[in-house]
Parts: C-alpha cells; sequence; structure tokens
DNA sequence: GTTTCTCAAGAAACTTTTTTTCATCGGCGA
DNA sequence: TCGCCGATGAAAAAAAGTTTCTTGAGAAAC
C-alpha cells in the first residue's frame, strides 16, 4: 500500500497522537531513511517507547501494522530521492508572497493528492460491506454539517436515483426528530471531516441505540466516532496553513461517496441492464441539463479559449 | 542493497536460479505490485514452492532475507508508478466486470485528473479578474442547480466566512425574486456543467439585464452561457464512456471556488486571519475534541440526552 | 543393473519479529 | 483523599521468516 504523501500525512495526525506517539511521529519526520532500516523494537528503542507504542503509532495513521507503515515510508523516501522536488514543495501551505499561479497550482495539487491517497488508502472490505448494507438497508439515513452537509446532500441525491430511499439531514435536530424512520437493519451515513463533533457524536449514538448500523467518512483515524460506527472509511486530506484539510477532506469525501454508489450501481444492475444504463444512474448530474438549446446557431466564441497560464 | 532497476537485476541473475527459484522471479517480474502485497508464505503459494526457496531466492539476489528483498520491490514499484503511473493508464471507462478496486482507482483518478487539468488551463487572467469583481462586489449571488447547487452553497459559505455578503440559490424562481439583491457592481456567480440549462441562461440573462456582472463557471466551451458571461472560467473534466464528466467536473468546479476563495482570502490576509479564526472559533465549540479549553462534563457518551422531541 | 553421490526442494524445527493482552501508573474530577 | 480513566510499557501470544534436516530425482561410478 503506497500513499502519496505519507510525511504530510503524519504531520496531518499529530493532533491526534498521544505523546509518546507524537515522539515517535517526530522521529519519522525528521530521519524517514534511517527509520525505514529499522525493526519494530530498534524503532521502539531509538523513540524511547515501547513496541506497543508503535504498533499503536502504525495504526492511528492507518496501517495494519508496523511493516504495513514501514513499507509504506520505503516506498515514500524512495520516490523522494528519485523524484525531487514535486511532492516537497506542496509542505509549506500558501503564503502571503504566493502568487495566484502559485495558489491554484498548490491547491489542485493538494485536492488530487487527497483524492490519490484516499483512494489508495481506502479499505476494500469495509467499502464492500458498505454498499451491501446499502443494499439491504429499505432506507439510508445521511448526517453531515457544514460543508459535509452538502455532501450529505450529494449523496442522497445519488441513491435516490438509484433508487434507494434516502434522506440527507444537515442538522442534529432534523436527524433527531425523523430517527422513527430509520429502524434496525437500516444504514446511518456520517459524514464529518473532524469525527469529533458533538452534534454528530450524539446523533451516532441516538441512531446506534434502535439498532441502525452507523457508516463513517472522516479523516481522523483516531476520534469518538470511529469507537461508535461499525463501518468507517478515512479520507486522507492534509492540514495546510490558509485552507483547513477540511476543505480537501470534503473533495475526498465526494469521491468515496461516488465509488461507493458507482459500486452500488454496478451490483444492482449488472443482471440486467446495460452498462450504459449502469453509468447513466450512477452518474451525478444529469441534473436537467439536457443539450437541446445548442440548437441556436449562435456562432459562440469562446473567450478564454486554450488559454494557458 | 538498493538497485536503481531491480527488476532488470532479477531478469540478469535469471540464469543463475534453479528451476523453482525461477518461477518465482518470473512472478516478480510480471506482477510486482501484487507480490509488494504478499508475505512470505502468500509468494511460496502463489509461486507453488515453498517458503524456504522464496528466501533462497531472496539470497540469490543479494538480499539480506525475504523482507529485505520485499521492501526493495516496494521502493522499486513505487518510485515506477510515481514516474510513469499517474498519466498513462487514464482509459477511464468503468465496466460491468470491474472490481471494487478497479472501479476506486478509476474514479479517483478520473477526479485527479480532472482537478490537475482545470489547474492547467485554468486562464489566470480571467481568474484575478474575477477575484476583483468579488472584492468589488457588495453582494455575490451564486446559483446552480441540482449537483452544481451544493457548489453554489458551498461558495457562499466560504464568502461569507470570508465576510462578502453571499446568497446561494439553487432554482430559477428564487434567484429571480430575490434578482433586487444584486445591483450594478455585484456579481452573479453561474455555476454549470454544461453551461446549456435554460434555466441557468434566463437568469444569467436577467441579472446581466440589470448591470451585474456574470461570471460562470462550467465545463462546456461551446455554450449559450459564455457569451453571455462576462467571465467564464473553465473546468477540465473530460467524458469517459461509463460516467459522465459531470461528477468529476463537479469536483474540478469546487476546486476552481476555493482556488477563488484563498485567493480572495490572501489579497486582505490581515483581516481574514481573524475573520477566519472567528468562524473556526464559532465551529469549534460544538467540537468534542479533546481541546484543552473544553470544559464539558461528559465529552462522549450522550445517550439518554435530550433525545426525542 | 545396481550403487552411490550430489544437490534442488520441501517439511519441519527453530528464531526473530510483531501483535495482543494485561497490569501499572499518573492525572483529573468528585 | 478516593476512585476512575486512559496512556503506557512489560510480557505473553501469534505471526513471519530462517535454518536445518530429509527426501528423492538424476548423474556418475562400479
Amino acid at each position: 500500500m503506497a500513499t502519496s504523501d505519507l510525511i504530510g500525512e503524519i504531520r496531518n495526525s499529530f493532533d491526534s497522537l498521544h505523546a509518546s506517539e507524537a515522539a515517535i511521529a517526530q522521529l519519522v519526520i525528521d530521519n524517514p531513511d534511517r527509520v525505514t532500516a529499522m525493526n519494530i523494537s530498534q524503532l521502539a528503542e531509538f523513540s524511547e517507547t515501547s513496541v506497543a507504542t508503535v504498533v499503536r503509532f502504525s495504526k492511528a495513521l492507518g496501517f495494519k501494522g508496523y511493516p504495513d507503515f514501514r513499507m509504506a515510508l520505503v516506498g515514500e523516501v524512495s520516490r523522494r530521492n528519485s523524484t525531487t522536488g514535486a511532492i516537497s514543495n506542496l509542505d509549506g501551505g500558501i503564503t502571503i508572497d504566493d502568487s495566484d499561479e502559485e495558489i491554484i497550482r498548490k491547491i489542485a495539487l493538494a485536492d488530487a493528492i487527497a483524492i490519490q491517497s484516499t483512494a489508495e488508502r481506502l479499505d476494500v472490505a469495509t467499502f464492500k460491506k458498505v454498499v451491501n448494507a446499502w443494499g439491504k438497508a429499505r432506507t439510508v439515513g445521511i448526517i453531515g454539517l457544514a460543508s459535509s452537509g452538502y455532501v450529505a446532500m450529494d449523496l442522497q441525491l445519488k441513491l435516490n436515483r438509484l433508487g434507494k430511499p434516502a434522506i440527507a439531514w444537515r442538522d442534529a435536530h432534523s436527524a433527531l426528530t425523523s430517527i422513527s424512520l430509520l429502524n434496525k437493519g437500516d444504514v446511518l451515513v456520517a459524514v464529518s471531516h473532524s469525527g469529533t463533533t458533538l452534534d454528530i457524536v450524539d446523533v451516532m449514538n441516538e441512531f446506534k441505540a434502535r439498532g441502525v448500523t452507523i457508516v463513517l467518512i472522516t479523516n481522523s483515524h483516531r476520534s469518538t466516532s470511529t469507537t461508535i460506527a461499525d463501518l468507517t472509511l478515512y479520507t486522507s486530506a492534509r492540514e495546510t496553513t490558509f485552507r483547513s484539510g477540511a476543505t480537501a477532506s470534503r473533495i475526498a469525501q465526494l469521491t468515496v461517496v461516488d465509488c461507493l454508489c458507482v459500486a452500488m450501481a454496478q451490483r444492482n444492475w449488472s443482471e440486467t441492464k446495460s452498462a450504459l444504463e449502469i453509468s447513466r444512474a450512477a452518474v451525478g448530474s444529469r441534473s436537467g441539463k439536457k443539450v437541446v438549446t445548442n440548437k441556436h446557431p449562435k456562432p459562440v466564441k469562446t473567450r478564454n479559449q486554450g488559454g494557458n497560464k
């Protein structure tokens, strides 16, 4: 399993790490290549912690265990040495001196990397379980606040298009007042970048008490929500200075949601319908945008045609 | 031993390998990335040999043992993918036979590429004009239908955070009834993948008649909207066989919106720093994160809290 | 034709590494 | 001060990897 920006990801998770885990993290950030050469006990000794803590550290970052983490690190280091540049200058977020070109380049890169590493790190077993759970549920509830609320609504739109009853809520109160809509066997999808928002935690707890299966889409490997959720899918977006990681993570969330819906569409239709119909159903947005209007033979002149930087 | 071309090296050593070792070698050459995911016994089984032979194979190649070899392979594969992978295999379409892994990979790739090429092609001159227009406007109106509506709402949220009055509409009727909110010098942002939706065109025309500056974010270079708009920013999501570009384009739209907002934030750095911090603080107070300031008596278990209203 | 030798290859014993479990300790609220 | 919670490391358990041992096929010698 190779990640696109492991060091950045470690830096990003720093806050959610315990003291001794953070010590390890610092060590890894400072001497990535020395660490690649160490086995778990050596790293434990080097960091003056214990092997158990190293394992916990690896898991907190979303790896299966230490060897898993180590291999990802090897990949990263190896790539770093070969490419030089590309990844490294992503490090320092956006500064006041950046030109517009740089802003665009940096944000686009951060978004693209967030998507790629989310996809690489996505646990396919959990992914399959989520799709299955959706398939079995009579109704799917979705909750997301603020930006994540739009992801929730987007998911509702997509599920509805696939013929699956789904309701998106954008605040805890609405969700809780409609709680009787979901019952045992149904699914609640919680979308939350941090996974620590109290409203989200409340809603998850209430629905879980009803026997509803809880699916969580979050960026944090260690938050209160992950312990409540039955199935958790992680996004991998890192924070930058001027722009909270939430923005990139929302984009990653959308990608995850897209993948889930396409997979679900594929499952439901593969026997009976043609591939074209799958795509039409799975696609986010036909959105009333019929291309009929283009009959007007206006000699359209495109202003910024082909403009490159 | 870190080789620059491990696969080539294996090929070289082929002659000096015994029969069953050669079988392993062939396997590694053919599926390097699958092998990186295997531990010694899995590789032994996959190659229909024994673990002992795998160890001998590793040593024959000059490694200390299997883990050593495996890590070298991880490095090699990772390097390979980073240099060649990204753009080369953008076939894109999803088929009925695709595994979940392939679905995820393809969608993520399509999204990442959409973002990157949008960023590369974005016309910076227009970009600057849009940011300036926003800066001067007293109010910014935003219209987007269906999926694009979420982008519109997201933009509203971001502008509001930056202290700029903004209203997002998700249908033509709401927009037109609130038309008096915008006047000469203000800005209407229209978000539309196809750029041909009649409702959008109507709204643009009405606002333009009032002297409002029209900004269009679209994927289509040939649509009626582009002729109406004063400033057009193009996203570059390519259509693929089985998945319309709309989904990827929405993600690209978000990236564009992000870039614009960050650029705008940067223009008035000092003011926004505090504005952002204020909004962030407002959100943060509802977070159960173990920030030191949190005095909540019970951070997690909110089972019977309030409950049914 | 039989015997013996050699050596690749797998099985099994053994070692190392990693993971899990469990007890401890220190901080924090009551 | 007491009791609870949770981070931490020690130690037991499990997994992965390595070495040794045995087998058996083929070649060479008798």
